[in-house]
RNA sequence: GGCGACGUGGCCAAGUGGCAAGGCAAGGGUCUGCAAAACCCUGAUCAUGGGUUCAAAUCCCAUCGUCGCCUCCA
């Protein structure tokens, strides 16, 4: 199996620190605000990876964290009169719903900075003991010029970024590029007391806090969006690295950003689709399919036209998972041993192209392949038995995806013995030819979301 | 300005040295009372210009274009 590592950047051969046990760890939102579809994006990526990974046998201890303080998570609160931690309690409870609308696999363990300050502060002092901190004010930043390969992840250089730097230059820092390892509080800010006096945590250093906590000083997979590879994975590895003289993560993997008109989906730039007003139009199969028809490292074109597509494209994939027609009468020798040829040829193809850097669009591929072809077998007659393996192969691939593939909800199932009732009536209304009739029936069960399909077997029926 | 990525048929999108996957849409056909579904058939030489090679979408150089990061950001 290969890994596109970000610190390399290239693809290598997946090893983890130790025999058949991924350590993985992604990086969360900030919970100040709705999540939209993009933080869905990363979700589902780092979803799909891991699912393939117990695929493949691994276990696979997952961390996502909920950064759950900071400075706009305190604005807000305070632009809305309540308490921060009530704020982001709200979204991280919003957000959990919405990764369980999703299908996405609970976190093993879902770390928060504010439940991670201890850690935090101990690993303050030891950076400042090293050399590699220092406390101005209250405040503790984090000295670049002592990390020597500083820059790694993102492939910058300190020269080059002073060059470049925006930022307003704070004077008590030794260098513009020192970033807050701990921030003093201000007035009517959240604090916790510390050697440095009453403060909380800077951004970086809870990512690197909590995975020392949990699991260890160095994991397998570190991810998240490709916008966190600078500056906060870079400072992440910076602090820990220092901390610990090891490497920290083996492979940093990042996905790109998903496009809406052309641009990144942000907060900041307003352009937003939320998670939940997306739900209340689409399933969540539907977003994870787009994730899964693209590479998870290139943008995500995110669009009305490409979701109509990938909602058509989905039906396609439950169309192969209708059940035979009726008094079907079995299916050639040739057609089965068609159907047997492309069940194995679907699973190896799916396996090398997940195995190429999760190569889920080329898997994809061969899923449709096995859907054509499970079509063939069914339109030539083949009963349900014969159909068996092939839709059970399909179905275990596409649950490896993370697709939900449901159909109909049980207050639906209540309406079936009635349908049935219409449905056999309308047969019998055709028998005798009294054809606009009969195409009533099947209108009006149309706009109720009943599909009627007839072949010269019989009438069949299933859920819009 | 610095760093990086990308540009494949109408749309989305794999492939990254050896005759260009897949999905959506479109057109034609089979089936059907009609319809729907399904099935069958039809289309790209890979932004542009050079170069390397027996061979390039795939490697190198240049140009144009798009996007990301350099500031909070999945």
């Amino acid at each position: 199996m290969q890994i596109y590592n970000t610190l390399t950047r290239r693809k290598e051969n997946f090893e983890t620190l130790e025999p058949g046990v991924v350590k993985m760890y992604v990086c969360g939102p900030t919970v100040y605000n709705k999540a939209h579809v993009g933080h869905a994006m990363s979700a589902l990526v780092f979803d799909i990876i891991r699912r393939y990974l117990l695929y493949r046998g691994y276990q696979v201890k997952f961390l996502m964290n909920f950064t759950d303080v900071d400075d706009k998570i305190i604005q807000r609160a305070n632009e809305m009169g309540i308490d921060p931690f009530d704020l982001a309690e709200g979204y991280i409870q919003e957000f959990q719903q919405h990764l369980k609308d999703l299908n996405i696999l609970p976190a093993t363990i879902n770390p928060r900075a504010t439940q991670t300050i201890p850690q935090i502060i101990s690993m303050i002092q030891t950076l400042i003991e090293k050399g590699y901190a220092y406390p101005v004010d209250g405040d503790v930043y984090f000295r670049v010029q002592k990390d020597e390969d500083y820059g790694k992840l993102s492939g910058r250089k300190l020269e080059d970024m002073q060059a470049g730097a925006r930022i307003e230059v704070d004077s008590r820092k030794e260098h513009p590029m020192d970033f807050a390892l701990w921030k003093a509080a201000r007035p009517n800010e959240p604090f916790w007391e510390s050697p440095w006096g009453k403060g909380r945590p800077g951004w970086h250093i809870e990512c690197s806090a909590m995975n020392l906590a949990h699991q260890g000083e160095q994991i397998d997979i570190h991810g998240g969006g490709n916008d966190l590879v600078f500056p906060h994975h870079e400072n992440e590895i910076a602090q820990t690295e220092s901390l610990t003289g090891k490497p920290f993560a083996r492979y940093w993997v990042h996905n790109g950003m998903l496009q809406l008109s052309g641009e990144k989906m942000s907060k900041s730039l307003g352009n937003i689709v939320s998670i939940e007003a997306f739900l209340t139009q689409h399933s969540g199969d539907v977003l994870r399919l787009m994730v899964i028809n693209s590479g998870y490292r290139n943008p995500l074109t995110f669009n009305d036209e490409v979701l109509e597509q990938t909602e058509r494209a989905l039906d396609r994939l439950h169309s192969a998972l209708r059940p035979a027609l009726p008094n079907a009468a079995g299916a050639s020798e040739q057609m089965l041993q068609t159907l047997k040829n492309q069940i194995a040829a679907t699973r190896e193809g799916f396996v090398a192209s997940m195995d190429d850097d999760f190569n889920t669009a080329g898997a994809l591929g061969y899923l449709f392949e096995l859907v054509r072809v499970i079509n063939q077998a069914r339109a030539e007659g083949a009963t349900n038995q014969e159909l068996q393996a092939a839709q059970d192969t399909l179905r275990e691939l596409l649950n490896v995806f993370g697709l939900k593939m449901e159909t109909p909800s049980t207050e639906k199932h209540q309406a079936a013995a009635f349908i049935d009732l219409l449905v056999e009536l309308r047969s019998e209304l055709r028998k005798q030819k009294l054809f606009a009739l009969s195409d009533t029936i099947r209108d009006r069960l149309l706009d109720l979301g009943v599909v009627i399909e007839d072949s010269k077997e019989g009438s069949t029926w299933r859920w819009k």
